[in-house]
DNA sequence: TCTGGGGTCCTAGGACCC
DNA sequence: TCTGGGGTCCTAGGACCC
Protein backbone atom coordinates (compact mmCIF):
# COMPACT_ATOMS: atom_id res chain seq x y z
CA UNK A 1 0.00 0.00 0.00
CA UNK A 2 1.13 3.40 -0.83
CA UNK A 3 1.12 6.72 1.26
CA UNK A 4 -1.10 9.16 0.16
CA UNK A 5 -1.84 13.18 0.80
CA UNK A 6 -5.44 14.08 0.41
CA UNK A 7 -7.01 17.50 0.53
CA UNK A 8 -10.55 17.80 1.51
CA UNK A 9 -11.86 21.35 0.90
CA UNK A 10 -15.66 22.36 1.30
CA UNK A 11 -17.68 23.71 -1.84
CA UNK A 12 -18.84 27.35 -1.33
CA UNK A 13 -18.30 26.26 1.95
CA UNK A 14 -20.11 29.46 4.37
CA UNK A 15 -23.04 29.88 1.41
CA UNK A 16 -23.83 26.12 1.70
CA UNK A 17 -24.05 26.66 5.18
CA UNK A 18 -26.53 29.19 4.96
CA UNK A 19 -28.41 27.33 2.16
CA UNK A 20 -28.86 24.64 4.75
CA UNK A 21 -30.67 26.45 7.30
CA UNK A 22 -33.07 28.09 4.31
CA UNK A 23 -33.98 25.34 1.91
CA UNK A 24 -35.57 27.69 -0.39
CA UNK A 25 -32.54 30.08 -1.26
CA UNK A 26 -31.21 26.38 -2.81
CA UNK A 27 -30.44 27.21 -6.45
CA UNK A 28 -30.44 31.05 -6.35
CA UNK A 29 -27.09 33.49 -5.86
CA UNK A 30 -26.29 33.65 -2.26
CA UNK A 31 -23.58 36.10 -0.95
CA UNK A 32 -22.33 36.34 2.51
CA UNK A 33 -20.75 38.33 4.21
CA UNK A 34 -20.25 41.82 6.81
CA UNK A 35 -23.61 42.65 8.17
CA UNK A 36 -26.21 41.41 5.20
CA UNK A 37 -26.27 45.10 3.80
CA UNK A 38 -24.80 45.72 0.92
CA UNK A 39 -24.77 49.07 1.30
CA UNK A 40 -22.21 48.92 4.13
CA UNK A 41 -18.34 48.87 3.88
CA UNK A 42 -17.73 45.27 3.96
CA UNK A 43 -16.67 42.27 1.12
CA UNK A 44 -18.10 39.05 -0.10
CA UNK A 45 -16.75 36.57 2.58
CA UNK A 46 -18.00 33.95 0.22
CA UNK A 47 -20.51 33.85 -2.75
CA UNK A 48 -22.35 30.95 -3.90
CA UNK A 49 -21.56 29.32 -7.33
CA UNK A 50 -25.01 30.70 -8.80
CA UNK A 51 -23.84 34.08 -7.78
CA UNK A 52 -20.17 33.41 -8.63
CA UNK A 53 -21.51 33.58 -12.33
CA UNK A 54 -21.88 37.16 -11.92
CA UNK A 55 -18.48 37.58 -11.20
CA UNK A 56 -18.93 37.77 -7.26
CA UNK A 57 -16.12 36.14 -5.39
CA UNK A 58 -14.40 36.50 -1.84
CA UNK A 59 -13.11 39.80 -1.55
CA UNK A 60 -15.39 41.85 -3.75
CA UNK A 61 -16.75 44.90 -1.97
CA UNK A 62 -20.47 43.99 -1.20
CA UNK A 63 -21.97 47.08 -2.94
CA UNK A 64 -19.97 45.93 -6.38
CA UNK A 65 -21.55 42.47 -5.68
CA UNK A 66 -24.84 44.16 -5.49
CA UNK A 67 -24.42 46.18 -8.66
CA UNK A 68 -23.16 42.63 -10.17
CA UNK A 69 -25.96 40.24 -9.36
CA UNK A 70 -29.29 42.76 -7.87
CA UNK A 71 -31.16 39.40 -7.62
CA UNK A 72 -28.46 37.84 -5.28
CA UNK A 73 -29.63 37.11 -1.18
CA UNK A 74 -27.22 39.11 0.75
CA UNK A 75 -26.69 37.54 4.32
CA UNK A 76 -24.67 38.54 7.14
CA UNK A 77 -21.90 36.43 8.17
CA UNK A 78 -22.45 33.81 11.33
CA UNK A 79 -18.94 32.75 12.44
CA UNK A 80 -20.36 30.64 15.35
CA UNK A 81 -22.56 28.66 12.82
CA UNK A 82 -19.55 28.06 10.67
CA UNK A 83 -16.91 26.66 13.61
CA UNK A 84 -19.77 24.07 14.53
CA UNK A 85 -20.21 23.28 10.85
CA UNK A 86 -16.29 22.85 10.85
CA UNK A 87 -15.77 20.55 14.03
CA UNK A 88 -18.71 18.58 12.21
CA UNK A 89 -17.19 18.14 9.27
CA UNK A 90 -13.34 17.43 11.15
CA UNK A 91 -14.99 14.94 13.73
CA UNK A 92 -16.87 12.97 10.07
CA UNK A 93 -13.35 12.65 8.52
CA UNK A 94 -11.87 11.71 12.00
CA UNK A 95 -13.62 8.57 11.76
CA UNK A 96 -11.52 7.31 9.02
CA UNK A 97 -8.31 5.74 9.80
CA UNK A 98 -6.31 8.84 8.85
CA UNK A 99 -4.19 11.57 9.94
CA UNK A 100 -6.23 14.79 9.67
CA UNK A 101 -4.66 17.94 9.94
CA UNK A 102 -7.00 21.36 10.37
CA UNK A 103 -6.41 23.87 7.78
CA UNK A 104 -8.52 26.74 8.53
CA UNK A 105 -12.32 26.51 8.27
CA UNK A 106 -13.57 24.90 6.09
CA UNK A 107 -10.00 22.62 4.98
CA UNK A 108 -7.55 19.79 5.71
CA UNK A 109 -5.21 17.78 4.77
CA UNK A 110 -5.29 13.69 5.43
CA UNK A 111 -2.48 11.18 5.68
CA UNK A 112 -3.87 8.03 4.21
CA UNK A 113 -2.00 4.88 3.25
CA UNK A 114 -3.99 2.91 0.40
CA UNK A 115 -3.76 2.09 -3.01
CA UNK A 116 -7.35 3.32 -4.13
CA UNK A 117 -7.37 7.02 -2.92
CA UNK A 118 -10.14 7.88 -5.10
CA UNK A 119 -12.05 5.31 -3.24
CA UNK A 120 -11.26 6.84 -0.20
CA UNK A 121 -11.69 10.41 -1.48
CA UNK A 122 -15.65 9.17 -2.63
CA UNK A 123 -16.22 7.42 1.04
CA UNK A 124 -14.90 10.78 2.74
CA UNK A 125 -17.26 12.80 0.69
CA UNK A 126 -20.16 10.11 1.24
CA UNK A 127 -19.48 10.70 5.11
CA UNK A 128 -19.49 14.53 5.17
CA UNK A 129 -22.66 14.92 2.85
CA UNK A 130 -24.26 12.30 5.14
CA UNK A 131 -23.23 14.07 8.47
CA UNK A 132 -23.62 17.25 7.70
CA UNK A 133 -25.38 17.84 4.25
CA UNK A 134 -22.58 19.62 3.02
CA UNK A 135 -20.63 19.05 -0.39
CA UNK A 136 -17.03 18.71 -0.43
CA UNK A 137 -13.95 18.38 -3.01
CA UNK A 138 -11.22 16.21 -2.63
CA UNK A 139 -7.32 16.81 -4.25
CA UNK A 140 -5.15 13.44 -4.02
CA UNK A 141 -1.39 14.27 -4.49
CA UNK A 142 1.85 13.05 -3.68
CA UNK A 143 2.57 15.85 -1.57
CA UNK A 144 0.72 18.40 0.50
CA UNK A 145 1.35 21.05 -2.31
CA UNK A 146 -0.11 18.96 -5.00
CA UNK A 147 -2.73 18.06 -3.03
CA UNK A 148 -3.82 21.27 -2.48
CA UNK A 149 -3.54 22.46 -6.24
CA UNK A 150 -5.56 19.26 -6.86
CA UNK A 151 -8.72 20.30 -5.32
CA UNK A 152 -9.02 23.44 -7.28
CA UNK A 153 -9.30 21.19 -10.35
CA UNK A 154 -11.76 18.76 -8.09
CA UNK A 155 -14.14 21.39 -7.83
CA UNK A 156 -17.56 20.94 -7.37
CA UNK A 157 -17.97 17.95 -5.94
CA UNK A 158 -15.48 15.86 -7.35
CA UNK A 159 -11.80 14.29 -6.74
CA UNK A 160 -8.99 14.93 -8.67
CA UNK A 161 -5.60 13.55 -8.46
CA UNK A 162 -2.30 15.54 -9.06
CA UNK A 163 1.88 13.89 -9.04
CA UNK A 164 4.87 14.03 -10.36
CA UNK A 165 3.31 11.89 -13.73
CA UNK A 166 1.38 14.91 -14.43
CA UNK A 167 2.56 18.14 -12.53
CA UNK A 168 3.89 20.09 -15.85
CA UNK A 169 1.23 18.93 -18.06
CA UNK A 170 -1.26 20.39 -15.68
CA UNK A 171 0.22 23.35 -14.23
CA UNK A 172 3.49 24.16 -16.37
CA UNK A 173 1.37 26.12 -18.64
CA UNK A 174 -0.23 28.03 -16.22
CA UNK A 175 0.63 31.75 -14.37
CA UNK A 176 2.96 31.46 -11.87
CA UNK A 177 -0.12 33.04 -9.20
CA UNK A 178 -1.81 29.79 -9.49
CA UNK A 179 1.05 28.40 -7.47
CA UNK A 180 -0.47 28.26 -3.43
CA UNK A 181 1.86 30.75 -2.16
CA UNK A 182 2.19 32.88 -4.55
CA UNK A 183 -0.39 35.85 -4.67
CA UNK A 184 -0.81 38.85 -7.22
CA UNK A 185 2.61 41.11 -5.82
CA UNK A 186 4.87 38.17 -6.03
CA UNK A 187 4.04 36.75 -9.65
CA UNK A 188 4.28 40.57 -10.72
CA UNK A 189 7.71 40.82 -9.41
CA UNK A 190 8.27 37.06 -11.03
CA UNK A 191 6.88 38.98 -14.75
CA UNK A 192 9.42 41.37 -14.15
CA UNK A 193 12.18 38.69 -14.21
CA UNK A 194 10.91 37.33 -17.52
CA UNK A 195 9.21 34.23 -14.90
CA UNK A 196 5.76 34.15 -16.21
CA UNK A 197 4.60 30.51 -16.19
CA UNK A 198 4.87 27.46 -13.70
CA UNK A 199 7.57 25.98 -15.98
CA UNK A 200 9.51 29.17 -16.58
CA UNK A 201 9.50 29.32 -12.99
CA UNK A 202 10.66 25.30 -12.24
CA UNK A 203 12.91 26.04 -14.60
CA UNK A 204 14.68 29.54 -12.92
CA UNK A 205 18.38 30.16 -12.03
CA UNK A 206 17.99 29.80 -8.18
CA UNK A 207 20.94 32.23 -7.38
CA UNK A 208 18.06 35.02 -9.42
CA UNK A 209 15.70 34.30 -7.10
CA UNK A 210 17.58 34.50 -3.81
CA UNK A 211 19.19 37.51 -4.87
CA UNK A 212 15.58 39.11 -5.56
CA UNK A 213 13.57 37.09 -2.89
CA UNK A 214 16.15 36.13 -0.22
CA UNK A 215 17.74 33.13 0.70
CA UNK A 216 14.47 31.64 2.23
CA UNK A 217 11.83 32.60 -0.24
CA UNK A 218 13.81 32.36 -3.58
CA UNK A 219 14.42 28.79 -3.92
CA UNK A 220 11.16 28.14 -2.01
CA UNK A 221 9.38 29.67 -5.02
CA UNK A 222 11.67 27.56 -7.42
CA UNK A 223 10.44 24.32 -5.11
CA UNK A 224 6.84 25.49 -6.09
CA UNK A 225 6.92 25.75 -9.42
CA UNK A 226 8.51 21.97 -9.71
CA UNK A 227 5.78 20.95 -7.43
CA UNK A 228 7.86 19.88 -4.58
CA UNK A 229 7.03 20.15 -1.34
CA UNK A 230 6.43 17.97 2.16
CA UNK A 231 4.41 15.16 2.90
CA UNK A 232 4.00 14.76 6.50
CA UNK A 233 0.76 15.39 7.65
CA UNK A 234 0.55 15.98 11.56
CA UNK A 235 -3.06 15.42 13.94
CA UNK A 236 -1.06 17.82 16.59
CA UNK A 237 -3.33 20.04 18.27
CA UNK A 238 -3.02 23.86 16.27
CA UNK A 239 -1.43 26.42 18.89
CA UNK A 240 -2.59 30.10 18.04
CA UNK A 241 0.35 33.17 17.54
CA UNK A 242 -1.84 35.52 18.41
CA UNK A 243 -5.44 36.46 18.58
CA UNK A 244 -6.85 39.77 17.53
CA UNK A 245 -9.96 42.05 16.80
CA UNK A 246 -10.49 45.13 14.20
CA UNK A 247 -13.64 46.96 13.16
CA UNK A 248 -13.98 49.14 10.25
CA UNK A 249 -16.06 51.85 11.19
CA UNK A 250 -19.48 52.61 8.77
CA UNK A 251 -18.29 56.39 9.18
CA UNK A 252 -14.02 57.28 9.98
CA UNK A 253 -13.80 58.28 13.53
CA UNK A 254 -12.28 61.47 14.37
CA UNK A 255 -12.55 62.38 18.24
CA UNK A 256 -9.71 61.07 20.21
CA UNK A 257 -12.05 59.80 22.80
CA UNK A 258 -14.29 57.93 20.82
CA UNK A 259 -11.03 56.70 19.55
CA UNK A 260 -9.86 55.79 22.61
CA UNK A 261 -12.86 53.72 23.41
CA UNK A 262 -13.07 51.92 20.80
CA UNK A 263 -9.39 50.43 21.03
CA UNK A 264 -10.20 49.74 24.69
CA UNK A 265 -13.31 47.82 23.77
CA UNK A 266 -11.20 45.91 21.26
CA UNK A 267 -8.54 45.03 23.76
CA UNK A 268 -11.22 43.83 26.29
CA UNK A 269 -12.53 41.27 23.51
CA UNK A 270 -9.02 40.61 22.83
CA UNK A 271 -8.28 39.72 26.60
CA UNK A 272 -11.39 37.23 26.27
CA UNK A 273 -9.81 35.56 23.92
CA UNK A 274 -6.46 35.36 25.55
CA UNK A 275 -7.86 34.17 28.45
CA UNK A 276 -10.06 30.95 26.34
CA UNK A 277 -6.26 30.10 24.90
CA UNK A 278 -5.07 29.56 28.73
CA UNK A 279 -1.94 31.48 27.74
CA UNK A 280 -0.79 34.78 28.77
CA UNK A 281 0.21 37.29 25.94
CA UNK A 282 3.56 39.04 25.70
CA UNK A 283 3.10 41.54 23.42
CA UNK A 284 0.35 44.02 22.24
CA UNK A 285 -0.02 45.79 18.55
CA UNK A 286 -2.21 48.14 17.83
CA UNK A 287 -3.60 48.83 14.23
CA UNK A 288 -4.95 51.77 12.81
CA UNK A 289 -6.18 52.17 9.22
CA UNK A 290 -6.62 56.23 8.32
CA UNK A 291 -8.81 57.39 5.13
CA UNK A 292 -8.56 57.32 2.48
CA UNK A 293 -6.63 53.80 3.23
CA UNK A 294 -3.72 53.65 4.78
CA UNK A 295 -2.84 50.86 7.09
CA UNK A 296 -0.33 51.43 10.01
CA UNK A 297 0.80 49.27 12.87
CA UNK A 298 2.84 49.89 16.08
CA UNK A 299 3.24 47.47 18.89
CA UNK A 300 5.20 46.82 22.09
CA UNK A 301 6.52 43.89 23.76
CA UNK A 302 4.90 43.82 27.28
CA UNK A 303 7.17 44.15 30.46
CA UNK A 304 6.11 40.58 31.70
CA UNK A 305 3.24 37.95 29.54
CA UNK A 306 -0.56 38.74 30.78
CA UNK A 307 -4.07 37.62 31.01
CA UNK A 308 -5.13 40.61 32.68
CA UNK A 309 -7.83 42.69 30.70
CA UNK A 310 -6.97 45.61 32.46
CA UNK A 311 -3.25 45.52 31.78
CA UNK A 312 -4.17 44.39 27.80
CA UNK A 313 -6.61 47.26 27.66
CA UNK A 314 -3.74 49.75 29.19
CA UNK A 315 -1.21 48.11 27.07
CA UNK A 316 -3.29 49.20 24.34
CA UNK A 317 -4.20 52.57 25.10
CA UNK A 318 -0.22 53.53 25.62
CA UNK A 319 0.18 51.38 22.01
CA UNK A 320 -2.66 53.51 20.85
CA UNK A 321 -0.56 57.02 21.85
CA UNK A 322 2.16 56.26 19.67
CA UNK A 323 0.12 57.15 16.69
CA UNK A 324 -0.52 61.20 15.88
CA UNK A 325 -4.19 61.03 15.21
CA UNK A 326 -4.33 63.54 12.48
CA UNK A 327 -5.90 61.97 9.66
CA UNK A 328 -9.49 60.33 10.41
CA UNK A 329 -9.91 56.79 11.35
CA UNK A 330 -11.60 54.02 9.22
CA UNK A 331 -10.34 50.91 11.19
CA UNK A 332 -9.43 50.44 14.65
CA UNK A 333 -7.51 46.85 15.51
CA UNK A 334 -6.04 44.64 18.88
CA UNK A 335 -3.84 42.12 18.90
CA UNK A 336 -2.59 40.35 21.24
CA UNK A 337 0.57 37.56 20.40
CA UNK A 338 1.85 34.83 22.54
CA UNK A 339 5.12 34.08 22.97
CA UNK A 340 7.18 32.24 20.63
CA UNK A 341 7.44 28.46 21.89
C1' DT B 1 -20.41 52.16 -5.18
C1' DC B 2 -13.97 51.50 -2.62
C1' DT B 3 -11.31 48.35 -0.48
C1' DG B 4 -13.80 42.68 6.01
C1' DG B 5 -11.95 39.97 9.59
C1' DG B 6 -9.02 36.42 11.34
C1' DG B 7 -4.85 34.54 10.84
C1' DT B 8 0.49 32.99 9.44
C1' DC B 9 5.22 33.68 8.05
C1' DC B 10 9.24 36.42 6.16
C1' DT B 11 12.37 40.52 5.76
C1' DA B 12 15.18 44.12 7.28
C1' DG B 13 17.39 47.60 10.11
C1' DG B 14 18.95 49.07 14.52
C1' DA B 15 19.97 47.87 19.30
C1' DC B 16 22.53 45.23 22.15
C1' DC B 17 25.74 41.77 23.49
C1' DC B 18 29.79 38.80 23.31
C1' DT C 1 41.47 56.54 7.86
C1' DC C 2 39.14 52.90 8.63
C1' DT C 3 36.38 51.36 11.60
C1' DG C 4 35.38 42.43 12.91
C1' DG C 5 31.80 39.20 13.16
C1' DG C 6 28.01 37.04 14.65
C1' DG C 7 23.68 36.09 17.21
C1' DT C 8 19.32 37.65 19.04
C1' DC C 9 15.67 40.76 20.25
C1' DC C 10 12.63 44.42 18.92
C1' DT C 11 9.80 46.77 15.73
C1' DA C 12 7.32 47.90 11.19
C1' DG C 13 5.82 46.43 7.09
C1' DG C 14 4.78 43.20 3.27
C1' DA C 15 2.71 39.23 1.36
C1' DC C 16 -0.32 35.55 1.40
C1' DC C 17 -4.21 32.61 2.65
C1' DC C 18 -9.21 31.25 4.11
N1 LIG D 1 -11.28 36.04 1.40
C1 LIG D 1 -11.96 35.08 2.06
C2 LIG D 1 -11.89 33.74 1.65
C3 LIG D 1 -12.64 32.79 2.35
N2 LIG D 1 -13.38 33.16 3.42
C4 LIG D 1 -14.19 32.17 4.17
C5 LIG D 1 -15.56 31.98 3.54
C6 LIG D 1 -15.42 30.72 2.74
O1 LIG D 1 -16.65 30.06 2.59
C7 LIG D 1 -14.44 29.95 3.59
C8 LIG D 1 -13.67 28.91 2.82
O2 LIG D 1 -12.87 29.51 1.82
P1 LIG D 1 -12.68 28.83 0.42
O3 LIG D 1 -11.56 29.51 -0.29
O4 LIG D 1 -12.54 27.36 0.60
O5 LIG D 1 -14.00 29.17 -0.40
P2 LIG D 1 -15.42 28.44 -0.42
O6 LIG D 1 -15.43 27.21 0.39
O7 LIG D 1 -16.45 29.44 -0.09
O8 LIG D 1 -15.61 28.08 -1.97
P3 LIG D 1 -14.90 26.90 -2.77
O9 LIG D 1 -15.96 25.97 -3.18
O10 LIG D 1 -14.25 27.57 -3.94
O11 LIG D 1 -13.90 26.27 -1.85
O12 LIG D 1 -13.55 30.91 4.14
C9 LIG D 1 -13.44 34.47 3.81
O13 LIG D 1 -14.13 34.79 4.78
N3 LIG D 1 -12.73 35.43 3.12
MG1 LIG E 1 -13.96 25.77 0.29
MG1 LIG F 1 -10.81 26.45 1.75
Amino acid sequence: MAAWVLHVDLDQFIAAVEVLRRPELAGRPVVVGGSGDPTRRAVVATASYEAREFGVHSGLPLRLAARRCPDAVFLPADAPAYDAASAEVMAALREFDVVVEVLGWDEAFLGATTDDPEALAADLARAVLDRTRLHLSVGIGDNKLRAKLATGFAKPAGVYRLTRDNWFEVMGGRPTEALWGIGRRTAAKLADLGLHTVRELAAADERVLARRFGPTMGPWYRTLGLGAGGTEVTASPYVARSRSRETTFQEDLTEPAEIGAAVATLARRVARDVAAEGRPAARVAVKVRFAPFFTHTRSRTLPAPTSDPDELERAAGEVLALFELTRPVRLLGVRAEFPAP
